[in-house]
DNA sequence: TGCGTGGATATTGGATCCAATCTAACGATC
DNA sequence: GATCGTTAGATTGGATCCAATATCCACGCA
């Protein structure tokens, strides 16, 4: 893990994205939300406030206020006097989040499923054509959701789907090791296209089996890594 | 919804559980976020930073990095220069709690049914009991909490438990509406019985059901209730 | 040479200060 | 009398300042 942190990563979204928000401390949390979720500030990283206030051209408080934001999420570590840090994820955070996501993304596709249109269809369809063409690892995991996401967006229970997005980007900031550890998964696309199938079929049964099925594989595999890195 | 907040309620705990904590902010998050799951600050409280501030002997900064976090956690909302407020719950939002609940408790408690000692048992039986005989609805709450987090207390998944009680505390924080609106729920303490005679039998697919089907109506009631009240 | 102590430095936690903006009250005008 | 504009006050968002604590390196001593 890099002592520093990727601070050129950050400044394209900063001057990009800025203007969108009207607080600071919003932005500020926004920006970093995305970059540890998208691997930008990998696990570990030390989060020095004055280098991130310098970064985001603010001061050293809307730093403060979206470290602890993120810190109620899990995403950073605090100690105190000592600093915060990108949060470290643990085989036993893994199957802590395994369980969480076999739980929940289930039930998101019970309800989303009779509601999902051809288009919707189409979109994953692509997504997964996509995921196939793509060799950035980066990507992969926007991908991966997007295509999860899309599967669970018409279940109409916003905050239900946002744990979803959550859990399922935890375990994706990951995925850049596995897919450097492991090569490419054509197995995972293989779940892709038998869940796509299910869907497609309107078998809600088969479909919940099938992302339970995947989910579960996603966190034996990521605990695998954790294990051997370790 | 009253004007000014109840900070003799917050006194209270304010002496007794400050030294517990190494920095002013951890214990002012976790000093407020106690008062607002047990309904000491109701939904709707206005969180003026300098009043608060005041209450905890503290500035205004500690109060400010805790609200941040009690966003994060989505119990309180702000709003751009007109300040914080305890986060009201909406029956769409009651939907989307019931939908997490149903999803998460079935999965704790099937990992914890297993490992649950008699000692579990006689201690959820023994919280049965104190709710029958419990008439303040701010305690009801927090033994309804406790009762439900001692049969899933054994599943050994953290981060999956942390979760089950922030939405079983979300749910309860409207429990002392529902308790005053219908007067006391022998309905719910049926449920309550049949869970853990089905935990006692070891079986796991009763129990499930159970808090399935006790999750959901809960929900309902809650939902009720908040479409009345509109 | 290795270990423990002590002070310099860096960095955080908390307090205070200033600017931006929202609210509300008051008065003028139609 | 009602409505709109203006202005004073209150409150937040952000910057700066100070104190407390941890880290690190040098030095002394066994």
């Amino acid at each position: 893990m890099p002592d520093s942190l990727d601070l050129p990563g950050l400044t394209a979204l900063i001057a990009r994205s800025r203007p969108h928000y009207r607080t600071a401390t919003e932005f500020v949390e926004a920006a970093m939300r995305e970059a540890i979720l998208a691997g930008t500030l990998p696990a570990g990283s030390p989060l020095r406030q004055e280098e991130l206030a310098a970064a985001f051209g603010v001061s050293r408080m809307p730093v403060r206020e979206a470290l602890r934001q993120l810190e109620a999420r899990a995403l950073v570590e605090f100690h105190p006097h000592r600093g915060a840090v990108v949060a470290e994820i643990s085989a036993e955070d893994s199957a802590d989040i395994g369980a969480i996501r076999a739980a929940l993304e289930p039930a998101a596709l019970r309800l989303s499923l009779p509601r999902l249109t051809p288009e919707d269809f189409a979109l994953a369809a692509e997504l997964i054509a996509e995921m196939d063409a793509e060799s950035d690892p980066g990507r992969m995991g926007e991908l991966n959701r997007r295509f999860h996401m899309t599967l669970y967006a018409r279940a109409g229970r916003p905050r239900l789907l946002a744990l979803v997005e959550q859990h399922l980007a935890a375990a994706d900031r990951y995925l850049r090791f596995q897919f450097a550890a492991l090569g490419y998964h054509p197995r995972s696309q293989d779940e892709h296209h038998a869940l796509l199938a299910a869907c497609r079929a309107g078998d809600a049964d088969a479909a919940c089996e099938a992302v339970t099925r995947h989910v579960l594989q996603a966190g034996d595999l990521l605990a695998a890594f954790l294990r051997d890195r370790a």
